[in-house]
RNA sequence: UCGGGGAUCGUCUAAUGGCAGGACAGGAGCCUUUGGAGCUCUUUAUCAAGGUUCGAAUCCUUGUCCCCGAACCA
């Protein structure tokens, strides 16, 4: 199905669909209409409807509104637009608050069953109650207040009896459990505002917890992925579909990594500072990782999308390189951005000697992207270069123009500069004249335009927003990384004739300069350019000015994230829950010492002994085998077998059985492990179709292998050892039945 | 009474006991009327140590490091 791409949800959809848990494929895009999307939301996004896309399944668009305080009709409005400018449609677009009435019922079935109450203690002394995180929590005085009691002020809650925060529904969970989810999370609190979109008809509201699972049971939705942050709220998202249901299909959440930038941040407290400080112009501030700045800079859709796939999907926290962005923003760029000539800062030139031809006939795009289409440009001997071009002092390396110099006009001709006519105050040279150089080779091509009928142009030059990779590490205010020098204002640009009317949200490439898009500023006869990318730079034609952004935060900062984690009370390790099980349960101390007596080092009789139904399984089937023998294969293959299974119900006589017959020599330690996983899996040894070990014919296994891989054959006596695998387990592959070690050998002596 | 996750080239990500692969970045070369693009070649990785196995990134053990969790936020 999704065979190509390959991601963790992915993987476990396929095997939802192929064991029928579920038939159909639903997913959601949940978010808060409280600040605009980003490019992590893009991710999401991607993920989400990409995998509605793949599957023939559905995406919605919910917008997850249960917190009245912090959201807005602006936001709502933007994301939908945000979402369907990235390509996305959604199967429905829908509010949380929608289901309140829903959410609501439930509540108060919760009520009915005990399982809810109302508590009245203030959010302080809730805090306090909670316990931290190496302490359990104290139950609330109002626990147990009685059904009747608890309906009747959920009721009153509702009516808008009580003012904001006297009062809370909490689910009645435990108190004590080591997820501090569990420990009776709220489920409502009292907010006395108006709602976006349900107006004044609440003053309750549902939190996260309560609200999101049964959003998406209420939906249908099989696979509800969100971030890793969200891993312990799992637990609890699986409360509320239990006491809330029964729900078919019942939906599942999953997590992934959020996207992490280079050289931006991605929280929308932090995009919020940046708009509201004026730090940015706006949102929409082409230098915001936004979607709506984005989009504004000139990255296209696709870009994003591409990025998205580029990036993937997986658990691991992580920080993308910035670079795998700009990559697909320019390879997307060009293939379509046509090319048109402009100079940034010009110097104007008055060229001598003849020219022969009053406009050039210039291609759109070159021959490799070898897309149709041509304009007309004006040629005259009084044209525009760029100050880039020019150098006093030209380097050994400098392929560009200089006093005595020639280089080729784009799509024109050969000139040589003459003079150097005049400089502004700064020294910069601003008029040169120079001579037309009859069939001549320049040293490269430079940009330019004609004077006279160019047009002028102001253009925004737009660089990363911060100057360090990670704005957010070394513990300091974020704000303090910012580069002064992400915008640059130039106003005397000109561009060819040909953009001068060129319409707005039009990319263009200005060749050897940029990729621009024609921005909303731009007005009748005031064009305003955008700077989306620089052109890829093999050799930095600034290199004096090079002086790279530092990558790495100071190693003074490091030292801080570890004291951090120091501060951590460490977890128990395995081995002590083993040891504190045994001292709890004689039984289980009672097969740690059979084991150490049938002769097993310590370790594994610890290992053996640390649960009940492994201790049971082994001491069980020690009585007939020899104890070693099972206590490798209940250590180190069972495990796998099982699968996350419970040992518990694991058969001990099937595997008794099957030790038997590895011992008699009847079955291969190959095939005793297919055997283990097929008694996992609930059959009996007896009854397996196992092809008894026999002789086979090595020779006759081997050779069609070797045959049939000459290239393989040939890098393994070339030294690549690592193919031996390859080569035994093709041949394991035709011949089931053979002696695994016995033609590892046979395979080595046959390719020497 | 702490719990839940995670660790593979510089970066992101594959490999589901059998060839450690791809992409980005880097390097070398070719090509080029964009110092762009393209093409070719190429450097580089399984957190550590033990164990199981003919064979381990993958299974077991121990350890190390990183992230998340104690809002009436989502």
């Amino acid at each position: 199905m999704a065979s190509e791409r390959n991601d963790f949800i992915r993987d476990i959809i396929d095997d939802d669909l192929r064991t029928g848990r579920h038939v159909k494929v639903a997913t959601r895009f949940p978010p808060e209409p409280n600040g605009y999307l980003h490019v992590g939301h893009a991710k999401s996004i991607c993920v989400n409807f990409g995998i509605a896309r793949d599957y023939q399944g559905t995406c919605n668009l919910r917008y997850d509104d249960t917190n009245p305080t912090k959201e807005d009709i602006e936001y709502v409005e933007s994301i939908e637009r945000d979402v369907r400018w990235l390509g996305w449609s959604p199967t429905a677009v829908l509010f949380s608050a929608d289901y309140f009435p829903k959410m609501y019922e439930l509540a108060e079935r919760l009520v009915r069953e005990g399982k809810a109450y109302v508590d009245d203690l203030s959010d302080e002394q809730i805090r306090e109650y909670r316990g931290t995180l190496s302490e359990p929590g104290r139950p609330s005085p109002h626990r147990n207040r009685s059904v009747d009691e608890n309906l009747d002020l959920l009721r009153r809650m509702k009516g808008g009896e009580f003012p904001d925060g006297a009062r809370v529904l909490r689910a009645k969970i435990d108190m004590a459990s080591a997820n501090m989810k569990m420990r009776d999370p709220l489920l409502y609190r009292i907010r006395h505002a108006h709602h976006h979109r349900t107006g004044d008809a609440w003053c309750i509201y549902p939190m996260y917890d309560w609200a999101h699972p049964i959003e998406d049971a209420i939906e249908g939705i099989t696979h509800s992925i969100c971030t890793l942050e969200f891993e312990n709220n799992r637990e609890l998202y699986d409360w509320v579909l239990d006491n809330t249901g029964p729900w078919n299909p019942r939906p599942h959440q999953y997590e992934m990594a959020r996207l992490a930038l280079e050289y931006t941040v991605m929280s929308k407290r932090k995009l919020l500072t940046l708009v509201k400080d004026h730090h940015v112009r706006g949102w929409d501030d082409p230098r915001m990782p936004t979607i709506s700045g984005m989009r504004r800079r000139g990255y296209s859709p696709e870009a994003l999308r591409a990025f998205a796939e580029m990036i993937g999907v997986a658990k691991a926290n992580s920080m993308v390189d910035i670079g795998k962005l700009e990559y697909c923003v320019r390879d997307d760029l060009n293939q379509n951005a046509p090319r048109a000539l402009g100079v940034v800062r010009p110097v104007e030139v008055e060229v001598t000697g003849s020219i022969d031809t009053k406009t050039v006939d210039a291609p759109f795009f070159p021959p490799d992207v070898g897309k149709p289409g041509s304009r007309p440009l004006p040629v005259s001997n009084r044209i525009y270069i760029d100050r880039e071009d020019w150098s006093d002092d030209p380097p050994a390396d400098f392929k560009r123009l200089a006093l005595g110099r020639t280089v080729r006009l784009r799509h024109g001709y050969c000139i040589t500069a003459d003079e150097v006519v005049a400089r502004d105050a700064a020294g910069h040279v601003t008029k040169l004249r120079a001579h037309v150089v009859e069939g001549g080779k320049g040293l490269s091509v430079i940009h330019w335009v004609d004077a006279a009928t160019s047009v002028p142009a102001e253009v925004r030059l737009y660089g990363r927003l911060f100057k360090v990779a990670q704005p957010e590490e070394g513990g300091g205010d974020f704000l303090e990384h910012l580069d002064p020098a992400s915008l640059e204002i130039v106003e005397g640009a000109r561009v060819e004739q040909s953009l001068a009317n060129a319409e707005v949200g039009s990319r263009w490439q200005l060749e050897r300069v940029g990729y621009f898009r024609v921005d909303e500023d731009t007005k009748p006869g005031k064009l305003v350019l955008n700077r989306i990318s620089t052109l890829r730079e093999t050799v930095a034609p600034k290199a004096v000015e090079a002086a790279p952004a530092e990558k790495e935060p100071s190693g003074g900062e490091r030292k801080k994230e570890n004291a951090k984690a120091k501060t951590r009370p460490k977890s128990k390790s395995p081995q002590e829950y083993r040891a504190e099980a045994r001292s709890r349960d004689p039984r289980l101390q009672a097969v740690f010492d059979a084991a150490r007596s049938h002769g097993l080092p310590e370790d594994q009789a610890d290992l053996l002994s640390g649960d009940l139904g492994t201790a049971t399984l082994f001491s069980k089937a020690a009585d007939k085998v020899p104890a070693a023998l099972v206590a490798k294969w209940i250590i180190n293959e069972l495990p796998r077998a099982l699968d996350g299974k419970p040992v518990d119900g694991f058969a001990g006589d099937e595997l008794v059985a099957m030790l038997e017959a590895l011992q008699a020599g009847s079955i291969t330690p190959v095939l005793a492990k297919t055997a283990l996983a097929q008694i996992a899996a609930g059959k009996r040894f007896s009854d397996l179709k196992l092809e008894p070990a026999k002789a086979v014919d090595l020779g006759a296994a081997i050779d069609p292998v070797i045959a049939a891989n000459p290239d393989k054959a040939a890098q393994y006596k070339a030294g690549k050892t690592g193919l031996l695998g390859f080569f035994v387990g093709q041949v394991m592959k035709s011949s089931p039945g053979a002696d695994a070690a016995a033609v590892n050998q046979a395979v080595r002596d046959r390719l020497g």
